[in-house]
DNA sequence: GTCAATGCAAACTCTTTGCAATCTG
DNA sequence: CAGATTGCAAAGAGTTTGCATTGAC
């Protein structure tokens, strides 16, 4: 699942602004880990995004790669999806959106929702502190692990 | 905040009737660690249930706990809550339920919201597979923290 | 040229595993 | 009593850090 060449260079656009913006420098290592996770649809992990960027920018180390997207997270350019058993992953979708996780093989998927986008903050919640974002996940079982049902 | 002692009786029971249907022994520790969990009405992590239990059953071992709290996942007793970045936490509400977390210092608080339990399941997502379970996670800032918004 | 960013290797944290001793049913 | 479960110690992932070198502005 790949991101639309539109959607990706407004991506691209949006993360050189930010680094301009905070005196951040644009390495080529940061462009090309960036775009990675940006051109991915799926939520890819450290070492995933590792192996990829690796193929155009052999040098290129592990502990970059995780110092660069902790950087772009604080920076507000991705989130990480807590995966619990699991490797942190990244994602570049800031849009909101929601999230289809499956509770076999964990794969995620993203779907927009104007309903859930909408969503009223029940009073109890006030309580708690000042809402910002709410997300929806819906678990359940993907197709593929459907077809797999009694297998493994 | 701890849980009533009429609901951890009830967790109390599902476990011991969970573990004898699943041919799975009683032991102390597992009893012990689950009640751990059942009572505590946050989210801790293995080391958080292993220093509590150590008080009271001082030869436990942090990988029974680990061992035990999966085992108690697999058996549908419990269920993690995914935070990246932090250790994966643990939660024995197995009743639906939504959390609000902050988004500064990881706080993680459930709430009831009847709305949300019946949020209609969207069509887009009906082609990634069978949905069964809807959260809704609602992120913000937590009341301590937005009295220390300066500070750190 | 200056200071931030990188690559390397080593450290660190959380979690898992192998195995002999122990306990549950 | 048999086999599951435990505790211990050691290993294993994933992630982070210190430091000399490199590269962006």
């Amino acid at each position: 699942m790949r991101i639309s060449p539109d959607e990706l260079s407004q991506r691209m656009d949006r993360f050189k602004e930010c680094l301009k913006g905070s005196g951040v420098k644009i390495t080529y290592q940061r462009l090309e880990i960036f775009r990675e996770v940006a051109a991915s649809g799926d939520h890819p992990d450290a070492e995933s995004i590792f192996r990829k960027v690796r193929k155009r920018l052999p040098t290129v180390s592990l502990d970059t790669v995780y110092r660069t997207l902790w950087l772009l997270m604080d920076l507000g350019l991705l989130t990480t999806l807590g995966t619990s058993r699991d490797r942190t992953r990244f994602d570049a979708n800031m849009r909101n959106h929601h999230h289809f996780v499956c509770s076999r093989c964990g794969l995620t998927r993203d779907f927009h929702c104007d309903n859930f986008d909408q969503l009223e903050i029940p009073d109890s919640v006030r309580e708690f502190g000042k809402a910002e974002k709410t997300q929806v996940e819906i678990r359940g079982v993907c197709l593929a692990c459907q077809e797999n049902r009694g297998k493994v």
